[in-house]
Parts: structure tokens; C-alpha cells; sequence
DNA sequence: CACTATTATTTGATGCGTCAACTATTGACA
DNA sequence: TGTCAATAGTTGACGCATCAAATAATAGTG
């Protein structure tokens, strides 16, 4: 039987998972999600919280809690898009522009233990993998 | 900038996973955590919670919960250990052991289709990446 | 034997994600 | 223009994981 090992793709990718974000959480001081969020953020100036949903594959409620935490805090600001108001625009504040900094200066030290030893070619290769079983689980769930 | 670049692994990596915890739901009807958990009853006959645990590498509160639940559902049975009061024993209940068989098929099928275009050689490629970064950031903990 | 770890399990608070249901706006078309 | 469909966001119920604190039982030691 290689029962054990069948599964050990997805018991490996979970245990990798359920680590980074706890490690990612521990070193940065916020969760890898909340993380992207800001990141989006950092590089678009404004933005809808529909193209942050699009961008982050996350459910617009969880979106939803995110910037609501993140306004209570101080890190972001929204207004209604005069234009449209359906949509709500977010955007860092100053404030917020500067915490990001820091997170990402955490964050790279964090990548760039979690890849001491990846070559760049290996770093590729691993995306692509990963990239491939994406697609491949997406295609399973239209076949269904 | 490289900015996107770099994180791409690690933002691969969660949408790959959240997408893998979902469909493996729908698909098997059971979450991956689950799965894995009554993976291991099935192998084991009976096993304490403490062991369950150091497998799956999940909180002890998680395992706790899922196994009420699964007590609840009649695929599990639990006592205590007589010659050990600490320690829980657990086990497959025969309706389990069935219920776990039905789950096993359509895993097996997921994951087919989630290696489909996978070799032999690029899925063992895959899990020694996995591992080798699991190792990486076990160590940055331990470093900090 | 009493005292102090250590170990196993549980519970409560919290974070983050999903889905489903609901509101508000906008768009399109007979 | 009135109606109906699509779109954006929010909320509630729920699943699953984490941490911290509490409880029990056992082990080790002077």
C-alpha cells in the first residue's frame, strides 16, 4: 500500500501552509492575507474592493472585515466612488503607508529564509508547480 | 521592482491552498484536515489524541474538536486509557471504517486530477521542495 | 510521603475564510 | 419610464486553526 504516501502532497502542502501563516504572522506582525491586501494597496494608490477581491482570490467578505479592521486602525482610508455608488475606494493612509514599509522589510527577511537554498531556477520550477495544480483543481470543480 | 515577484510564492501558495481546502470539501465531503485525521484512525486501529496530534501537526484544541464532532457522527469512539487517565483512546467506529472508504475514492480522484500532468520525478521534485521549505522556516523560528 | 514538574485534554477568545441571504445602485431594454 | 438583471458591499452562520489558561492525572525527587 502506498497509501500514505498518495496523500503526502497535500498533507505536505497543508502542514507548509498552516506554518507560514503562523511563522509569516509571528515575524511580520500580520497575517500573509492581510499582507497581499496592503501590498495591493502599496501600489495602487486607489482601488475598489472588488479589484482587491479579483487580485486576491479572497471572498469580498472576508475583504469586507479586513479594511473594516484596517480602517478601525488607521491603516487605510475608504470614500464612495461619487461616480458609482456601489463601489467604496480604498486607500492607505499616510500612516498606513509607513507601517507597510516595515512589514515588508520583515517580510523579505521571512522569503528569504523560507528560500536560503532555492536557486533561482528551482524558485521558477516550484512556481510553476504550483501554478500547474492550481489549474488543475480549478479545472476538476467545472468538470464536475 | 521586483516587488510582486518576490512574494509570488508565498501569495502561490496560499491561493493554492485555500482553493485545494475548498474543492477537496466539496469533492470528498470532508475537509483536508479531517481527511487526514481519519487517515491515520484507519491505519492505526487505536491511537491516543497526543499521538494524533504529533502526526498532523495540528493544534491539540483542533483535534479535540473534530474528534466531539466526529463522535457526534458515530464514525468515531472514544474511552479512556485504563492504565493511563490522561489520555484518550480513539477509534474508527465500523460505520466510520465504511464512511472512510467512500472518502478514500473520491480523494483519490481529486488527486489524480489535481497531478494530472505530473511525472513521477516532478512529484517527488515537489515534495522535497515542500519539505525543504517547511524545514527553512521551522528554523528561522527557532533563530529568532 | 509531600511537592513540583510534566503530560493529556479541554475550553474560551480570537483570526481568517466560506457560503448564502440581503441591501443598494446601476444598466438595459421593452 | 417601469421592470428586471447584474454588480458592489455587508452581515450572519459556520468551519477550522491558534494561543492561553484551566483541569486532571502521573512521574520524579528530596
Amino acid at each position: 500500500m502506498t497509501d500514505s504516501k498518495e496523500t503526502s502532497i497535500i498533507d505536505k502542502l497543508q502542514n507548509l501552509y498552516l506554518l507560514l501563516s503562523a511563522q509569516f504572522g509571528n515575524c511580520t506582525g500580520v497575517s500573509p492575507s492581510r499582507f497581499r491586501l496592503l501590498q495591493q494597496l502599496y501600489h495602487a494608490d486607489e482601488i475598489s474592493q472588488a479589484a482587491l477581491q479579483k487580485e486576491l482570490q479572497i471572498d469580498s467578505a472576508a475583504i469586507t472585515r479586513h479594511l473594516k479592521q484596517l480602517e478601525a486602525d488607521g491603516i487605510v482610508a475608504r470614500r464612495m466612488n461619487p461616480s458609482d455608488n456601489r463601489v467604496t475606494l480604498v486607500r492607505l493612509t499616510d500612516h498606513g503607508r509607513e507601517e507597510i514599509v516595515l512589514y515588508r522589510k520583515e517580510m523579505e527577511r521571512f522569503l528569504a529564509q523560507m528560500l536560503q537554498d532555492f536557486s533561482m531556477e528551482e524558485q521558477q520550477q516550484l512556481s510553476r508547480m504550483l501554478a500547474r495544480m492550481q489549474s488543475n483543481i480549478r479545472n476538476y470543480t467545472e468538470g464536475e
